[in-house]
DNA sequence: ATGAAAGCGCTAACAG
DNA sequence: CTGTTAGCGCTTTCAT
């Protein structure tokens, strides 16, 4: 192993003639001290570029100012946005953030979240799909989920998942929809998104219309997504009305509808669901049910810092939805 | 300050009646063991939950595992995908990703850098556009820069950008178009994006038909762009073809057209740059050059690696573009 | 107002 | 094959 000798504290202190404690001092501006030394030591720590060691101090404090974010991925534009909104709200808050793309992979999640203990960070902010239930009883570190009920005792942020459904049936329902499909997750997993399913079958319940719903997991290929898409129009030809779980899916329908040979909104119409901000660019046209993401973010990194600060933490946020207007629906 | 009193090497030692030195030997895999205390150990972990602390390693080792990221933003269709694809590369490789969102604010660049390299991170992977020169010299850490010319001797990869310009141009002047407008960064700004701006001026020049460049920044908020590109149309009513530097960009261009009532591509023809998937989902119709995500982000770890190594890496890996087909050019 | 010394949890000479 | 010892760079009692 290469020793580059590193400029360190001692060094500082014997360029500006006192003792390490009092360079610590100067560093952490803490206790009683003169200034005339301060002046020097900090003379001295410019002329020698000292860059305080985190880790040295890390192993001290037993804080690394880490906090770890475990998703499905960043390639996403709810989740590119929300991890970004994260990034910002932990940066501010003097944290760092440390990236775990779990790609849906269960076995992965967990490898990452051993990875990030080892790491020693102070807190974990989740918000993967999955099946089973990770060990994050295990350990007492402070954790909040997005999206995703974890476990009895961890804080969920969530959008109003069941309102937004409401909305979503709703629209299509006044917009004279008869035949809506509604596409979500299988129902064994984990995540809000069956809120939105749940209200989906309320209001089609009291509609008098039967519920359809087709499963697309996260992490299904591309193609096969598409071609579930593609089925649903084969089997369900006397189909109005699509509302898709999230915004790509229904892309996916709009695209699946087209090659079915139905323009939208005349012969179908079809709603989805996050409203991200690079969905909004990409394909203004679509009509959706809009999350607020930066204040999921910022609601979840004041909670985390509650949990952090050994304060009980409120155990569920919910916030407002609402339907942004496309001409798809 | 809480003393969370963790299980230490100290005490798998003891309960295995053995020093220290054997479990950290146990824990390693290094030098020789008996078989019966090595199971002896284990079994003392297994009971005790033992987790290594990787900060008090680290501390000895000065290697910490971490590579750090620092772009403008992960909420992008591109950087989004390139992140995710460094992430995963970086995690095969054993190293685990912090993330920096620098918004291109070269002040917060550099604050990012600073808090980084006190994490003593192992590497840097950097892709930020900004007019400043960061002080990245100053240090002797392994970097890699994607798509920017940050220092002569830190190595880049890129597209092939000057090709990706061409393919642009050509398709445009290929169709018919006289009147085409560029898009891209102030000249100032060090992103090999530049080199699609001296391909389209060379293109053009060649052709003899004048080059018109609008600057648009990455970091310009959304109206004002909105509202270059409205006065793009005003200005050059005779503008009959858009090579935008990105794919956002193009979608803002697309808008704009629309709204200045011309019909593409009938009327007026539009081709992108970077042809990530999310933005290939949402605006299928794009026709674009496409940038192989993948495989720079796997160029760039590799070339970190190697940095690391200590070997010496290339200075410039360039990586080819193509074509994608869409039907707005 | 400043310093000496102990220790955070782990690893690696160097002995045995 | 295993243990002793010193030390990674920093912080903090406890003295003075």
């Amino acid at each position: 192993m290469e020793k580059r000798r590193q400029v360190k504290l001692e060094d500082v202190a014997a360029l500006a003639g006192v003792s390490k404690t009092t360079v610590s001092r100067v560093l952490n501006n803490r206790g009683y001290l003169s200034e005339a030394t301060k002046q020097r030591v900090h003379e001295a720590m410019e002329q020698l570029h000292y860059c305080p060691n985190a880790i040295a101090r890390q192993l001290f404090t037993q804080k690394t100012n880490l906090v770890g974010l475990v998703f499905p991925t960043v390639n996403d534009p709810f989740f590119g946005q929300l991890e970004a909104g994260l990034d910002e709200c932990l940066y501010e808050n003097g944290y760092r953030t440390l990236m775990g793309n779990s790609q849906n992979n269960p076995q992965k999640e967990e490898q990452y979240l051993q990875l990030l203990l080892n790491h020693q960070i102070d807190g974990l902010i989740v918000g993967a799909h999955n099946q089973a239930m990770p060990d994050y009883l295990q350990t007492n570190l402070p954790i909040v989920s997005i999206e995703r009920a974890v476990a009895p005792q961890i804080p969920v942020v969530a959008s109003d998942n069941y309102r937004g459904g409401q909305l979503a049936t709703q629209r299509l329902l006044d917009a004279g929809c008869q035949h809506i499909i509604h596409t979500n997750y299988p129902k064994d997993v984990m995540t809000t998104n069956q809120d939105r399913r749940k209200a989906y079958e309320d209001l089609m319940s009291q509609a008098g219309y039967p519920a359809i719903t087709y499963k697309v997991n996260y992490d299904t290929p591309m193609e096969e997504k598409k071609a579930i898409f593609a089925r649903l129009f084969d089997e369900h030809p006397e189909v109005d009305g699509i509302f898709a779980d999230n915004d790509t899916n229904a892309r996916l329908a709009l695209t699946a509808a087209t090659e079915a040979g139905r323009r939208c909104p005349e012969d179908i119409k079809i709603i989805g669901f996050d409203g991200a901000d690079m969905t909004r660019l990409l394909l203004p046209e679509l009509t959706t049910i809009q999350q607020p993401i930066q204040e999921m973010a910022e609601a979840a990194v004041e909670l985390l810092k509650e949990e952090i600060a050994g304060e009980p933490a409120d155990q569920y946020r919910t916030l407002p939805v609402k339907l942004v207007e496309g001409t798809t629906a």
